[in-house]
DNA sequence: TTGACGCTATATCAGATTGATATATATGCG
DNA sequence: CGCATATATATCAATCTGATATAGCGTCAA
């Protein structure tokens, strides 16, 4: 799927500025399974515009710079329609972190428990994002499902990390008493 | 991080040619938190060759065409443990599935049934292949630690689609039923 | 026996995407 | 006034993907 069809997705929930879908995929709903750069937000709406998906509109703000702000179009609702009606590609998952705990060999223990707690930072940060969003229901049923779902499998994260983390910190403990 | 430090993690497990570590983050134990293509992979070892870090090797195969089998030198390692002992990038999951899912006002419940069918095979295929590679205990602690982790997460999300599953069925059963 | 298919293996490249950087306006704070 | 921070758009080199090309070898059925 391309930023395109991601642009027509959340335009279809409300209007938004460039800016404001680049917030939507960093902090907002979309943030723990959306990721997209201005350098391909702007091109893409730039492109939709073009073929007729969206209408852009200027808007003056006092206290702000102006923003160009994208409306979806009965032709954009179609594209999109057909776009999501496929049947969606595998999830991509990239962790850096399970990269580094397979080669833990490499690290010192202290070097791993900073990680361990990084990704716990991370998870507990998504979390508490999707405990926000999933209060302001701002789009129908969808919004409760992906909630569940990411609260589920964030909080089996957590749980995991948080018992390997006490086994490290126990075996220390062992090694320094001897 | 890029492919070339993912490429002398690989190679510091044992030697491989790109085909192999090609095979590795598509069936092997990387396969659920690591993506890299052929375009990729090859440009990357040849640099990898050029640097120092690793060495090639033309092996003839009986049955098969010859391969390039690259093997990491200590100055691979040393450039390995330097690339991973940073605090880890925060994990990327990219899910078009929970995309259509946030979108299913758009969908027709058979649509919707599909996808989350397709999630939970694609799920289940992920967990077929941690308990396979947890068997072969290939490399030292990381193993356990990443199959551990991956068999949480993924089986939270199997349970959680088990159960939105179920939701959707009864639901439609109820409406027949009228 | 031949030719269609599939697996192993390497290589290349157009197009998409990222991550960084540049530019500009406005607010708040000391 | 200078500095930091937030809003807002834009651009681009470096990177990566996904597709395609090429080729050797095995197998199995027509």
């Amino acid at each position: 799927m391309n930023v395109r069809t991601l642009c027509l997705g959340i335009l279809s929930l409300q209007e938004a500025s460039g800016y404001e879908i680049k917030k939507d995929v960093e902090d907002g709903l979309f943030s723990h399974f959306i990721d997209a750069s201005f350098g391909s937000i702007y091109p893409a709406l730039t492109q939709l515009a073009a073929e007729g998906y969206v209408t852009v509109r200027e808007e003056e703000q006092t206290g702000k710079p102006d923003k160009k702000v994208y409306a979806i179009t009965e032709a954009g609702r179609n594209a999109l329609a057909r776009a999501i009606s496929v049947s969606p590609a595998k999830d991509k998952y990239k962790s850096e972190f399970l990269f580094q705990m397979l080669l833990q060999d490499y690290l010192s223990p202290d070097v791993i428990l900073a990680a361990i707690q990084k990704q716990l930072d991370d998870l507990n940060e998504d979390l508490g994002r999707i405990a926000e969003c999933s209060q302001d229901q701002s789009c129908g049923m969808g919004s409760g499902f992906v909630a569940d779902y990411g609260h589920a499998v964030l909080t089996a994260g957590v749980k995991c990390l948080e018992y390997k983390k006490m086994e490290i910190l126990e075996k220390m403990a062992a090694q320094a008493a001897e």
